[in-house]
Formats: structure tokens, sequence, C-alpha cells
DNA sequence: TTGTACGCGTTATCAC
DNA sequence: GTGATAACGCGTACAA
């Protein structure tokens, strides 16, 4: 059964093509008896129109791609969970790529978003070597570019970033406020892969940043260097244990880090966190699962889908001319009973 | 900077546009010369083919669509990532949709991708109401449709499902195996959403037949029901302990219901799995993470991922006449230390 | 208020 | 081997 077309449409309605289409789009100079016919005609026949005729004619797609670095980590699919339903009411279409943390993959779908003909770009994550995407806008200067948690240094696109810095800092403060005064820091890899994402190595200056204005003492033995991954806050642990005079607070620069931290100091038979208080960072579901329940800065993933949504429709709205953005966004701090103890949790 | 056209490279080569569309395709009979000639300056130009024209052209778009209940279980993520290399593999676009648990946004997200020209299509869990399905497969015959993990009753389209009965016999089975004798289950809804997911009420019914075929008693008092959440399985779990004769060993209907009921089992002091030993089912990442490690059945994540894949690139292929399929996979059991003890876990 | 005719970028079918 | 040309389905000037 071949779809039903404009043309079809208008034969069965005995008018031309140009008032059914005029119809389907809503214009206002058809007169309200032929508007009725022709709209009943569509129901009977069930007509939709064809994206691609359309936009050939129109000069643009339907479509907004997006890259993603790893569609399994679940702050990206926060993110790209709400962009899909902001698009789907804008009558838009979502074109998905993960780049499997490979860069080549990442031209890859660049290359196929380009042919695709889509009206906008969202990139989430390290995906897209930075050459790659300066092709790309350079192709089609008037197509969107926003990037989320990764800073290009291109004129043409927006960044929506999460101040890191800050975040550790606000971390540290919360150990500090809570009485501890030994606080250890679980860090990420100041270099490879992970530190080009934004910030990640940042969130060290903000503990060195809010020791000084505690006037803590900063202690180098108190500092070990981690890889994000759940092993690497076990091993990093246990340094931290061994040493003579041990922390009563640690925070690690992401949640996985921290429950490996945590696993290893109940498995050594110390509370958390009568003995040592936890704060991570992201706040992924899990954090709220645990026992005791993990306290963790909260990466502001509704806030950077919601904002990339918007941005993104305004920008297409304004096309050629729309002005590239650079934005960022806080992390907030989410307490849980691994700094609290028993006290009510506070969200 | 107006995007190239074939026309401007055969003006650009001084031939037909007809012979550069050919070199793009690669047809066999354009002569060497030219085609080098040709294909320097596609490289010099960069040129892009409009697929929104070749799709218009050939009568089918490039892009696959495909409808997700909610992007951030993990289970669905995984299939999703998977089916989106394969896709990228073929040189096809992956047309997302999150219908979030609603099935009006579902049948919406199914008429976006209608009209997008989809060329085949893949619904992932309850998102797409059988009417609208129905609705679409007589519009769109010749486009494949591939349902994974939801039972439609509709001729044209393939179900790839998990047999869950299974799932539930060998998880109590190797309960069996490692000792117990009395054997809780803390089961899933059995009316009401997520019932309509297939099989999930029937991972009760594999436990039924196991212990049958055990020889074990059926004790009503050890089955509890759940709603497949965390907190379920922490109320489940109190009631199975304030029994006059308590379990050795529970199997969970989902992990984050075991989990549930490893934080209480831990909570009155008891150990896992030395007291209760515990197994769950999905084997979602977090599994691996506890301490002790969970105990699951692995729900083939990669196998419904590649398998979908295949069967989408087969039916693509063979158009108006493939056949739709109807398959089982079975869970496998993953055993750590819930169960195992301090043994070595087995993958 | 409505109809006609052309073009968007591509591929397929011919004729040369 | 190669080039002209007619569609594909839609939107839109322009004519009526």
């Amino acid at each position: 059964m071949r779809p039903i077309t404009l043309h079809d449409l208008a034969k069965h309605c005995q008018v031309s093509t140009a008032t059914v289409s005029a119809v389907v789009n809503g214009a206002d100079w058809v007169s309200e008896a032929t508007r009725r016919r022709v709209q009943r005609a569509i129901e009977e026949l069930g007509y939709h129109p064809n994206q691609l005729a359309r936009g050939l004619k129109r000069q643009e797609g339907h479509a907004v791609g997006v890259v993603v670095s790893d569609l399994t980590n679940p702050f990206f699919t926060s993110i790209v969970r709400s962009l899909s339903h902001s698009l789907r009411d804008a009558g838009r279409t979502l074109s998905l790529c993960d780049s499997d943390h490979r860069h080549d993959l990442g031209e890859a779908n660049l290359r196929m978003l380009l042919e695709g003909q889509i009206v906008g770009l969202v990139i989430i994550g390290d995906s897209v070597p930075e050459k790659a995407l300066r092709a790309f806008v350079k192709r089609r200067a008037n197509v969107p570019v926003i990037v989320i948690e990764r800073d290009y240094q291109i004129q043409q696109v927006s960044c929506l970033l999460v101040d890191s810095e800050q975040g550790g800092y606000a971390a540290t403060c919360h150990l500090a406020e809570r009485g501890r005064r030994r606080i250890a820091m679980i860090a990420g890899p100041t270099t490879g892969a992970g530190s080009a994402t934004y910030g990640r190595a940042t969130r060290l200056e903000g503990y060195r940043r809010a020791l000084k204005d505690l006037r803590l003492p900063f202690d180098e033995q108190l500092v070990v260097e981690g890889n994000f991954r759940y092993d690497s806050g076990c091993s990093a642990m246990h340094t931290l244990l061994e040493l003579e005079d041990p922390p009563d607070a640690v925070f690690a620069a992401n949640d996985m880090m921290a429950f490996g931290a945590m696993s290893v100091v109940r498995d050594a038979g110390l509370s958390v966190p009568d003995d040592v208080a936890l704060i991570g960072f992201d706040n992924v579901p899990m954090a709220d699962l645990t026992t005791p329940g993990l306290t963790t800065m909260a990466m502001p993933m509704v806030e950077l889908g919601d904002a990339a949504a918007r941005l993104l429709d305004a920008q297409i709205r304004l096309g050629e001319d729309h002005i590239p953005l650079r934005d960022t966004f806080s992390a907030t701090l989410v307490a849980r009973a691994s700094t609290l103890g028993s006290e009510i949790s506070v969200g």
C-alpha cells in the first residue's frame, strides 16, 4: 500500500495540491468549507506528510543530532532523555549516536549527521575531536552546536559546563561543617582519558581552596589519585587507612570511587560516618540506595538537559545569526547519611 | 556557504550529474580516468550527499526508529547502545524516542517516525499501545518491526523475549545446590504496570516448578509480593524475617528488590550469604559493586541487542516479503558472593 | 479564494 | 562510457 500523498488527497477532494498543503500547514487563506472537507479526507485516508520531501523543499531537516560518548553513563542518559522529550514537543526527531569513547567513531557519526541535514547538534562529553567539529561548523554555519561538559575553543559553538572547582569547594566545606578536621581527597586522574572532560581535575583545586579558607593545613599524604573507577576508590582508601594519622573524612571526586572507599571502611570494621565521613560527586541513582546513603555533589542533570533543549530551540529559530553561548552550572549538595549519620536527610 | 550539490560537482568536473552520481554510488560503468577526477573533486570541495533527496528518490529513508519506554533503565540503554553501533556500521541513522512510560507519548512518537519515512522500527519494553502499532504495520507493511521484551499479538511484528520461567527455575535450583532448603521468593506484581511486560509474573512459576522438581514443599508464607522497587524489597524481607521459621535463602524477582532485602538482612545483624543467601534478576551494573556482590540471573542484553540489529538488517534487506520472527532468549546465572560466600565468583 | 507550474538534490531510464 | 531528462513529494510564487 503506497503511502498517501498530497496529490492523492487533492484528487480525492477535487481541489489543488496547493490548497491541501495550505490546510496541512495551517495557512489562513483557506475557506472554512474546503478546510473541513480536506481535514476529513486527511483523517479518512490517513495522510502523513513526507518529511523527506518537506525537508528537501524547505532546505532544512527535522532532526537534531545528538552525539554521546557513552550512553550507559547515567549522567548522559538523563540529559538525552530530557532532550528527547522537548524535541518531541517541538515535532523534531532525535538522531542518536553513541561514539563509544572513540574519537574516530565520533567523527564518523558527525559525517552521518552532516549528510542527514540535521537542524541542530548536541554533543555530550568528550566524543568528538575538536578538528572534526571545526570542519562541521565551517560547513554548516547555520546549524547551532551545543556542547555539554566539554570545553571546545571554537567561536561558533555553545558550551554548557559544570563548575567543578566550586563543587569541590562546597563538598569540602560540608565535611568541615560536620566537625571534621582531617579531610582527605581521592582525586581524579590529572592526565589522560577523562581529564579532557571539563573540570574533572579541578575538583581538587576546590578542595585546596576550601582548606585554605577554613585554615586547615594541606597535607600531601591525604590526597590520593584514582581513575574514577570503583577499584581505584578501594585502593585509595586502603592507602589512607594505613596512614599513622588517618583522615576522619574523605571527599571522592566521583561517586564510584566513594562507593569503593565506603566498602573498604566498613570491611575495616569502621563506621561511616562515625569514624569516616564520606562524600562523592555526581549523584548517580545508586547513591540513594546504599547503606548508608551517600552524600554527594549532584550534577545538575535536569537543568543541563532543559537548558540545552531551550537554547537549541532558540538558536534554531534564530537560524544563521544565532549567538553562541557559554554558561556554567553549579553542582549542589545532596546530604545523606554518609555525612549526616542518622539525622534526617536533606535533598 | 550553501552545501555542495551533485550539480556543482558536475559543473566543476565538466561531466553530467548522472556520472557523478554513479561515482558516488560505486557504479561499475565509469571509466577509471573520470572516476578519479570526480573522486578528487569530491574531496576538494567536500561534497556530502543529501540524504533527504536520496531518500525521496529511492523511496526509503535512512533512519531506523527506536522507541524506548524509559531510557534511564540500564537494561534498555544497553540495547540501544548496541543497536546504535551496528546501525552506524550500516550507514543508518538512529531516531530515538523516549515514551516516558506513557502510551499516548509512545503513539505520538510512532506518528513522528511514520512521517520520517523510517526503514525499520524497534520497540523496547511496554511503550506503544497495541492498537497504534497495528495501525502502523498496516500503513507500512514493508517496514520490519521488532519488539523486545513485550509480546504483541500481531502477525507482522517480530518479538524477542526472555524466558522468565526458565530463569526463575534456574535461580531456585542454584539456591538449592548451595544447600538451601527453605527458599523464599520476593515476587513481582501480578497485575498493573509492569505485568504487561513479557514474563515478569512468570518468574514465580519457574520458582514453583523448581520446588516441585526438587521435592521441596511449597510454603505460601514464603512468597511475598513486591513492586520491583528497592523499598518493596525492604518491606518484603522484613516480613520474611519475622516468620517463626524464616528462610535461609531468598530469590527476588529483580535486582532492586534484592538490594533492599540485602540491606535489611544486614541491618538485622545477619550475614549474606551465611544466614540468608540472596539471588536477584537482571544483573544491573550495580550488582557487581555491592558487598557482597549480588548473585543474579543476567538478562541477555548484548545478545538481545545483537539479535535485534541482525534481524533488522536482514529484514530491511528482504523488504516487502520479510518473515516476522519470534524468538526466546535465556537468562543466565551470574554467581557472586551473595550465594557463594568467599569462594571465587563465577561469571 | 483557488489552481498552475516550477524547483529542491538525487537516482533511474533511456538514447547517444 | 556518457549525457539529457523525468520523476520522487512537497511548498510556494504567481496567475486567475
